[in-house]
DNA sequence: CTGAAAGCGCTTACAG
DNA sequence: CTGAAAGCGCTTACAG
């Protein structure tokens, strides 16, 4: 490893050639040796600290750059005690939420070239507790808890001084810092669309009731109507979030009030089936009925006939703010309480004005 | 960090409780130090190694559990020149056969305790080759490079001997691993199943023709229709994935043999906007008309009246063979050339027998 | 069976 | 401005 036969001190070229490992990646030594400084020099001049004569910080680089030298992570990991890595724990990772989450935070760490550590606890609180141990051991400088669904979930309770930030799924502690979107915001979204549009008999179909998004929305749609002087045309129901549920909740709707002009879905696969049923009921869509999504699934709304007007949950937002949150912490300082990342209206076909 | 105060030097308690740091947490060091052996023989203990007596080693045990003791993967990784972990970068998230790969991969390294360090390229080769040096500074011990197409694509090219394995969409250099699905297989599988169901007037709508997907799928069916003496019925195009595109495509083919009675889609989109063109014209699926669709993308094939029969890839099985054949790699047996994991039919409504 | 010592590659007071 | 030295936490020949 050491450099061997080596013609002249000062020759560049030459010690680099004798000075590289036949295989291994160059070390900040080889990078002090063809710059003809110290390792100490070496160091602060690639780390870019003061005190190094500007000259000599060239002639390091230079060499760094001729050897094509990356620091050691571990090393510098190892003296640093931080290692530019966080965890990122998904509940799951097949729905389509925590990708986006993902994707978010990915992102925005990257710019602070943070990597993510990846693990999948996949619905199991002792897997999900192994990997908290697992990314622990390896040193992350903090955490990302991703949960598909809104509902609150325990808080990690760490003993360790590492931060945590939970996104989508807030934490039940108030001490931990979450992120998620603004259900309630996105119900009054979709019914002020829907009144600005001139619809008076405004009709909700709800998701899985167990779901706080499903509770939440529903809450924000009917405060926003009760806002205009309204109430829900016919009775709010509850189901599941699937295509099937939204076939049946909207037959229900069309015996009960005939007169329904827009229907408020809590997404769009329910929005789907209510399609259906409208279509096969003769109503046109939007001159007669207004139908609204949630989700903004493209693969749904934008293979309907018209298009689907959605809301979007912003995940990617999500992602990238609790991936900020985290970096704050990691700084110092600490959020507390639960964020919320307002929803996007998505205009489209389905409540278009005629 | 050293014990103060020790009263008796076999007492291990009060040294666990004067030798614990307040915050940090406890090093191999705390361990030798409370289970009265040296460095060496922590170490050895610890990782199961041979020369140590086994009450020695047992004692060492208990101190590491009760002081909680958990490695630090810096200074392993340091010395050992390992990282146990490996680099999964893919060219996009956000499509819907990353995840899967993403979390077969994650699942079959998490069993060999290795974790995955997650980069997102979003289609950026400049930004790919980024990622591809900081995760070699990161000291990863091998790649999974993903990308969401079946199209061949540039090699990594490293000069660095760390082990690659590319998924889905295999690398155009023999030399390299890759694994991906067996989209000839999916073809045959498509038209053999409609065959035995007793179909004869079998046609393809195909996705984009841009892709080798849609190639390869179109070839399998014809392989098969012809090993059975038989041809397409109608014309066989191509066009993108989309509803719309299985809608156009679907019309055209009722214009032309009227007498069709399977069609193959190379996507559930594709097969989705199928069917409702065969609802409208009045045909009954499966009785008239059987559809098959490819992907198996649940939120479609599970949304239609009947069920769509579809084709699912196994991006997991892929991501947990890429994983495998990287393992081996690691091991020092390298994989060359591209494996194909096949297929797997899945029967639904639109094709079930009368 | 056990331990003292060197070393992995880097950073940072500290002394010049 | 520059460098010798200690140290981050661990593993592994090597000597007892």
């Amino acid at each position: 490893m050491r450099a061997i036969g080596i013609v002249s001190g000062q020759n560049g070229w030459e010690q680099a050639l004798s000075t590289a490992s036949p295989e291994g990646r160059s070390t900040l030594s080889d990078v002090a040796t063809l710059a003809g400084v110290s390792l100490a020099t070496a160091s602060k001049a690639l780390r870019g600290q003061p005190r190094v004569g500007p000259a000599t910080r060239e002639r390091v680089l230079q060499a760094a750059q001729q050897l094509a030298y990356q620091p050691n992570h571990a090393a510098q990991s190892l003296v640093l005690g931080r290692s530019r890595t966080i965890g990122l724990i998904t509940s799951d990772l097949q729905g389509r939420f925590s990708t986006p989450i993902l994707v978010g935070a990915e992102d925005a760490l990257g710019r602070h070239s943070t990597s993510v550590l990846l693990s999948n606890a996949r619905g199991d609180a002792d897997l999900e507790r192994e990997h908290v141990q697992t990314l622990l051991s390896r040193n992350v400088d903090g955490l990302i808890v991703v949960n598909a669904e809104t509902n609150p979930r325990p808080s990690l309770a760490l003993s360790s001084p590492v931060p945590v930030v939970y996104a989508y799924a807030p934490s039940t502690d108030a001490e931990d810092a979450s992120v998620t979107c603004d259900n309630r915001g996105a119900g009054r979204l979709a019914v002020e669309h829907l009144l600005a549009l001139g619809r008076r008999r405004i009709a909700l179909i709800g998701g899985a009731r167990s779901y706080a998004a499903s509770r939440d929305r529903a809450a924000g749609a009917r405060q926003a109507l009760k806002a205009a002087g309204l109430a829900p045309c016919g009775s709010v129901r509850f189901g599941d979030w699937s295509e099937a549920w939204g076939r049946q909740a909207m037959q229900h709707l069309l015996e009960e009030d005939a007169e329904v002009d827009a229907v408020v879905c809590q997404s769009d696969q329910i929005a789907r089936g209510c399609l259906d049923v409208l279509h096969f009921a003769g109503r046109r869509v939007p001159e007669d009925v207004a139908v609204i999504g949630h989700d903004n699934w493209d693969v749904i709304a934008e293979g309907t006939q018209p298009g689907l007007t959605s809301i979007d949950n912003e995940c990617e937002q999500i992602g990238r703010r609790a991936a900020a949150m985290l970096v704050e912490a990691m700084g110092g300082a600490a959020h507390h309480g639960v964020e919320l990342v307002p929803c996007r209206l998505v205009p489209r076909g389905s409540t278009a004005p005629a």
